[in-house]
Order: structure tokens, then sequence, then C-alpha cells
DNA sequence: GCGCGTCTTTGATTGAGATCAAGTTTCGTT
DNA sequence: AACGAAACTTGATCTCAATCAAAGACGCGC
């Protein structure tokens, strides 16, 4: 199926990894996708599950496959923030180093492909190809950070949160249309009012306000806290930018 | 030398690289390292050069020593926005993949390390100590980007200005005090107010009333527009936090 | 050394978003 | 199905930073 979103490929807009490592690894030999599958196994993991604990050491590698896990830092003062998201095709595990110094949580029932770590490091070792690639993964997910940085900075908070909405619903498109009609685009928010406003660096009543401000222009509409039914794409992609110049 | 920093290591204060690429590369057998020499040069750029050109494939991957380079990506509309910084023992090039998709240009006179491409793939591919340190540092590396894209965002002016100091501070101390009196510690800017106001999500007009406000406070003087003295460290941290939490 | 353009600073005003303070909806529980 | 707590929304006000405007400072070429 074709990418609804193709056309709004603009230039300063984070389009994540140019080839995914879910579809680099797809391209390899039979005979190395058997390898690879043997060492892999495919877990679901219920909303709320800590994939990785702060702290700990798992030994595992892996990446997004549906779903959300959030980056989450217990603070000294006992609660906790969001730190990152990760989205489908994104890597998780710290593959040779020292343990993670964050939680990382689903946010929603996902499904993640895992790789366990000495037998990836292995084959990798093995395979200049498999190395190349995961290599590859890492340094797009280097820019694809940077980009997302350049996204949330300097900009208004309108066009913040319709950037992000666009991400999502990109993502979304992607991953498959999770039961939505034909045309019609359901993005579910993988986070509540208060955490996606801190991760975006606003204030919850002013993600809120700006929300309703994109409902009352009709660029979508909000079904419930949680769930919006994108519009017209093509507004929000509008939205997104500031007025004047496409810088 | 003992850090003049150490004490004020923070939580949610970027570290960089627990151990640098070069800090680890070190550590290597002299055979090894021996190796690594004989594909590498040492490189002084002056001020301005292009050491990437945006849609270029040098073949060649690298860190800084000293000094700091912009990723600079020329828009549609000419004129042209630093969208990140490198600064001392942060990796560059692509090592596998295709061109980049911005120019590096060095912002001081800056020295580099540069490795062949394909022979460090080589060496790398023989030598999996030497792929572990790289893999590692690329995360490292992926982990600084987000710190300090949590840093700079949702913070007030002030703080985000303070920060960034602070971590031009700790590079600059790192790197070995440049021709600084004792106990006195000289802070180049490597960008203008503008590019830097840029860089910092904010306006010139405001980063100029920050940085008085800094020295009014005698948190800093300003020797000239490029040149900052700090003056009082423990202050500057302070000024990087919200006054009540230290969330 | 002198003018001229660019970069920086300073001041006055405006405006977007934070903050404060209620409502209202949603959702999990009984 | 009704309750209650938590999450979301809405409105009023205030604050900080953007914007507008103009005056200095610096660097560069003549």
């Amino acid at each position: 199926m074709p990418d609804p979103l193709a056309e709004f490929s603009l230039p300063d807009l984070p389009e994540g990894p140019g080839k995914t490592l879910a579809e680099s690894l797809n391209n390899l030999s039979p005979e190395l996708r058997a390898e690879l599958r043997a060492i892999s196994h495919d877990r679901h993991v219920p909303q709320g599950t800590v994939v990785v604990a702060q702290g700990s050491d798992t030994g595992e590698v892996g990446f997004i496959v549906h779903g959300t896990l959030a980056m989450r830092r217990l603070m000294p003062d006992d609660r906790d923030h969001v730190i990152g998201l990760l989205v489908p095709t994104e890597i998780f595990g710290r593959l040779f180093d020292g343990p993670s110094s964050y939680d990382l949580v689903a946010l929603n029932d996902t499904r993640l492909i895992i790789f366990e770590r000495t037998a990836f490091e292995d084959i990798m070792r093995r395979t200049p190809e498999i190395e190349r690639i995961f290599l590859v993964s890492l340094l797009d997910e280097l820019d694809a950070a940077r980009e997302w940085f350049m996204m949330l900075s300097g900009r208004k908070v309108l066009e913040r949160v319709a950037s992000f909405l666009l991400i999502l619903l990109r993502r979304h498109l992607k991953t498959g249309p999770d039961g939505a009609g034909p045309g019609m685009h359901v993005v579910e928010l993988p986070l509540g009012r208060s955490d996606l406003s801190h991760y975006l660096g606003i204030r919850p009543e002013t993600l809120s306000r700006s929300l309703h401000n994109l409902q009352k222009r009709g660029v979508l509409r909000i079904r419930a806290p949680y769930v919006l039914e994108i519009l017209d794409i093509k507004k929000l992609a509008a939205a997104s930018f500031p007025d004047d110049v496409i810088d």
C-alpha cells in the first residue's frame, strides 16, 4: 500500500531511519535469516510492562515492531520523567555496555523482537553485513534523535504538537492501520496529557488548548482523551510549519 | 589534574560519554595502537573549513580532539541553519552509510583524528575489542544527544544558557585549559549570537540579555562578544536549575 | 585612520504560554 | 449503575521572552 504521507516528506520532518533495521535484516540471505531467527524471540508485552529496569543489565538487544516504549527515569524526589520515546523500528538495549540509566516501559501493548546479546554479537562478528546493518541503524537513530530535537526546539507550541502528531501518524501508517476505516486515520496517543506535555516541553493546559485549537480548525477530532481522528493530513502538515517561510 | 567540575556532576547534567573513544582506544595493546596509528592522521583545520560537505561521501571517520564543528544545513531559501554542534570526543562520519545530510564546518581552529574508512572497518572486523569500543561510543553519543535534548527543552531561557555554558566549560576543562590563568576559566564561544541563539531556540536579544544578567549576578564577565570569563562555577551551576526542586 | 556594514546591546511594547483556579469528563471500583 | 478519584478542559490573569526599533561597538577595506 502506498504511503499516504509520501507527499508530505518535507525536508525537515524527521523521516526516521532510511531503511529500518528490520527491513535490512529481511534482505539478508535465507541462511542468515534462519540463524537470526534461531536466537531471536518475538515478545508481546502488555501495557505497563517494564521491559528493561533502570540499572539492570538484561543482556538483550532488540527493536520495536509495534507499540511504544517510554524511556522513564526515576528522579530523586520520587516522581518520574519521560525522557524519550521509542517507536517501531527503533533499537533498544545497550549491547556491549553497562546497565541502562532508565526504565523502558511499554506504553501500549507492544510487540518486540529480541536477540540474545552474546549470540547476536557472535553473529555480528562472523557476518560483516550484519555488523554493518547494525552500525548504520545506530547512526540513523543518532540522526533521528537530532532531527527530533530540532523539530521540537525553536518552534511554536502548535507547530510542535502538529509535528508530534505527524510522526505518530506516519508511524501508525507504516505499522499498518490499526483498525481505522478507509481514508480515516485514527491515532491513539501513547501517553496521557501530563506525560505528553512534559515530553513536548509544554504545560498540560497548553497541550489541551492546542489540541482543541486543531479540532476547531477541522484538522482532527478528539474522540476521547487518548483517541484522535485525523481529518485533514494536509492541514496538519501545514500547521507543523511556520506560516511564512518553509525554512 | 582533577576535574574542577566533578562536584557539579548532578543527575541531569549531561556528562558526555563515560569513557571517550580516544580514552578507550588508548587502553588497547601497543600493537593495536600502532595499527590504528598507521591508518589515522591528525588533521588541523583552520576556522571556517568545511570538513565534510553536504552530500559528499568522504570515506572517513574520526573524532574531534580540540575545537568545535557545526552541523550546518543549507536551506532551500539560501540561509543556513546550525542543527547541531560536535565537541571534543564526539565522532563524525557515516562509516558505512551514504553521504551526510549536512556540512561539517569548523567553528574554531580544530584538531581532528581521522581514520580511513575501509581500513578502520577492516581492523574493526579483525578486532572485536575495537568494534565493541566503537559501538559503545555510538550508544553513548545517542544517550548524550538525548540528554542534551532534555536539557534544552522545557527550561527557562536563563537555565538553558547556563547549561550550555556549563557544557562548554566542562569540555574546555577536559580538553585542557586554553591559556587560562589558574582558577580562572575563560570560555570562548564557538558561535556568534545569532547562530548560538538559534541553536538554543531563543532570540539574539534574549541571549544577550541572559548573558548580561549572568554578568550582573557576578557569574561571569563578558570580555568580548566571543570571550567569557567564568567567575563562579557554583553560581553558574545553580543558575542552570529551576529554583525549587532538583527535579 | 576613517567610514561603512555587520553584529551586539539596550529600551519599549506586545503577545504566547505559564500559572492559578475552578469546572467537567472519563474511567476504574464497588 | 452509581460513586469517587484522577485526568482533562476551560477561563482569567500574569510573566517571560518575542518583537519592534534604534543606538552603540567592532572589524574590515579603502
